[in-house]
DNA sequence: GTCTATATAGCGATAGAC
DNA sequence: GTCTATCGCTATATAGAC
């Protein structure tokens, strides 16, 4: 393995767990097995080595693919993408990597929010959106504004489970948060569906 | 003012300008106006000082009030909490507690995390489902499950404004979100009342 | 109780040799 | 490209005088 791809698993791991303000550039060079110089040669500066780890995280958090459900009427794709996206929000690593964003963004600090806004968020609001027009020319579905019925959808997707692991309270085992998030899952779609299924 | 408001008043302010790691013990008693010593005979610690500090934030911004709409109809009603919550959502004490909040909780550092989420997110969703409940009765709504429905309209009303004002995204006059943020929470009650509205 | 001055430690970034 | 050793800075927390 490349030292520089190294670096970046490292990196990708230690921010992740500990945040911009919690890894040292010691701590990183430590975990890939090389000298600090030699972290500080392939990318420059903490900022630079931040940017690009954060950004394959992200990019590897959520595919495109997610959003293409196959088959099987209205309700079961949006099933099918609501536990994908739910899985992949409540997970570790997603966990870890907004803590690690939000963390960043403080006041006049713009490093990192915009975007990964944009690599994040926006651009699964995006494929949502394409999904429910499709839906909608289909005749599947009748919204009256689809990009809103995209962020709302995902929106009730994240329930309180995402927020109750961003806040640390978890304490319970991985089954029980998987049947919570199976549950929320399944009343969020019932409940879009009740809202915008043709009537 | 006591010497000891004085120092929890600068607290509180710098904690939720630049949260936990971004705030120096020396800045809080410049701001204060006494020395660094007399900071620590009253608070003990850093960590105490910042628990003091945030969950006085979080008292004040989401009062028990909030909840209680006086009168005009279901519409009315929830149009009113959710303009009041949306509102203290995306203030600027608000945005600055979450991420001070969130930037507190790493892996194995429970700080604030449950503390909070009971005083905050947890009492809005019991005191949600106690209006709901009551609407309930009143023939108003008709909703299978009271408690999943007042966590699904609170997400609802964050929509994508509450996350991008915590990722720093926000650039746009007050006046846009403001505007933004009312759409939002109109877009929010109609689309709750399509699917919890008595047919 | 309150202050000034300091001990101790960890951080990001760099110099100079190989 | 890579290393060891170090500079300069800032932070938390404390010692000793008033």
């Amino acid at each position: 393995m490349g030292k520089r791809l190294a670096i970046l698993e490292a990196a990708k791991q230690l921010f992740v767990q500990h945040g911009y303000e919690g890894t040292s550039m010691d701590a990183v060079a430590a975990e890939a097995g090389v000298s600090k110089l030699t972290v500080y040669s392939h990318f420059g500066d903490k900022d630079r080595l931040f940017r690009e780890a954060i950004r394959a995280r992200c990019q590897a958090l959520i595919p495109d693919a997610l959003f293409h459900a196959n088959g099987g009427g209205i309700r079961a794709a949006l099933l099918q993408i609501a536990q994908a996206h739910a899985d992949a929000m409540v997970s570790a690593e997603a966990i870890g990597t907004w803590r690690a964003i939000v963390s960043d963004c403080r006041e006049g600090n713009p490093r990192l929010g915009q975007l990964l806004w944009e690599e994040g968020p926006a651009r699964g609001h995006a494929l949502m959106e394409q999904f429910l027009e499709a839906a909608v020319a289909g005749g599947e579905l009748d919204i009256p504004d689809v990009h809103r019925a995209a962020v709302q959808f995902l929106a009730l997707l994240k329930g309180d489970m995402h927020l109750r692991r961003l806040f640390g309270c978890e304490g319970d085992c991985l089954e029980t948060i998987e049947r919570e998030v199976r549950a929320n899952v399944v009343a969020a779609v019932e409940m879009f569906l009740r809202a915008y299924a043709p009537r």
